[in-house]
DNA sequence: TGTACATCAGTGAACGCGCGTTCACTGATGTAC
DNA sequence: TGTACATCAGTGAACGCGCGTTCACTGATGTAC
């Protein structure tokens, strides 16, 4: 049986999810709704309510799984970055952009305040998993002497600050720089020699 | 005669846009409304058509009067600070950072993407004032050799990230660092010795 | 100073919209025997 | 293999809500003479 027109799903959970990702991606944030994201899986819109418990619910699901891509991208692009540590860091700092820049709408929605009050614990694992790639990356460099994190409060910091405010072209700073090089605003630091 | 039941309010374009800030402090963008703003000004939710073309306008309107508190703070901010280039770049920071922490919906609103999409003279106008405080307090120093600007794209996406990610105590890297000193995330630059 | 009149800046009722949620229901699935 | 039955995961209609916007109106203001 092959034809999708039975009763159940069977799969709507992760198929909501998914759907919720595809419209943030074409509509934003302000346009995703419960509704649209039912009709777009071929559903009825009360269909949700047995598999969320409300739409901050979900929103918190689509969360959880924007910070698994989010990973996933900041992983693969340091993997394929040449072994010295500042390659490595221009490496995870070129997914961490290439995730705000492909995924807008999702980057804005996993660092967004709605998504952040709402205590879950698999968003909770999910964010942490992002957190734990950067800090093994600093890890690779001498720490500051302001302590063993600063590195990591720093690098987020710039990288994500860069990636916000370029993520509108109208921001006047970046007027030409389209294709401004991290190495232009990576600090120096010193790579461990151990 | 003072007492203000006049069919006509006198001023009620500035009394919206101040309205709005109050309400956007209170309850965070998605809480602002035109009907909630005409009700806190006390006059009927069809007034502010007279004023404004529609509710973009005004968030727009009070975007912009954002950044003139924006302005105002890292002025006076890096105005307090010894007279050092990097006194002045900290003092400019702190205010940076002092205006997000204390108008926290209101700097979320000034880089929001509905508001920047929306071409304004005056908004324009404002924001660029903001971006001339941190690009001469940024000509203090020398210049990187990757180019004029270099060091004001490199500090104002540490701040601005920096400010986006302590904003909500959430962020696990920022735990046990509620006072973080900016000492320890600002690079050192050489001061210019003219 | 007084009058006529145009213009401005409000009112309040009404509109239609999309939204999240609830609820009685029913078809599909899985399990016990 | 077949039957009875509980549970699960959908449906579709209905609800109430707040919203931005429109519109005919009217009271207040300012100006010409």
């Amino acid at each position: 049986m092959t034809t999708q027109t039975r009763h159940h799903h069977g799969n709507l959970r992760p198929a909501l999810i998914s759907a919720g990702i595809d419209i943030l991606e074409a509509e934003g944030i302000s346009g995703l709704s419960l509704r649209k994201i039912a009709v777009r899986v071929g559903v009825s819109h009360a269909a949700p309510a047995h598999h969320f418990d409300g739409k901050i619910a979900l929103l918190v699901a689509i969360a959880a799984e924007g910070f698994l891509i989010f990973s996933q991208m900041m992983e693969e692009s340091r993997d394929k970055a040449a072994a010295d540590p500042r390659s490595k860091l221009i490496g995870l700092c070129q997914g961490y952009l290439g995730f705000a820049a492909q995924h807008e709408a999702l980057f804005e929605l996993i660092f967004s305040t709605d998504v952040k009050n709402h205590a879950d614990e698999n968003l909770e694992k999910c964010s942490m998993q992002a957190f734990q790639l950067l800090q093994e990356t600093c890890d690779l460099f001498e720490p500051s002497p302001h302590g063993n994190r600063s590195n990591a409060i720093m690098i987020w910091s710039l990288v994500h600050g860069y990636a916000c405010l370029r993520a509108n072209n109208k921001m006047v700073l970046f007027e030409n720089e389209t294709n401004t090089p991290l190495e232009m605003i990576l600090p120096q630091m010193t790579p461990k020699t151990t």
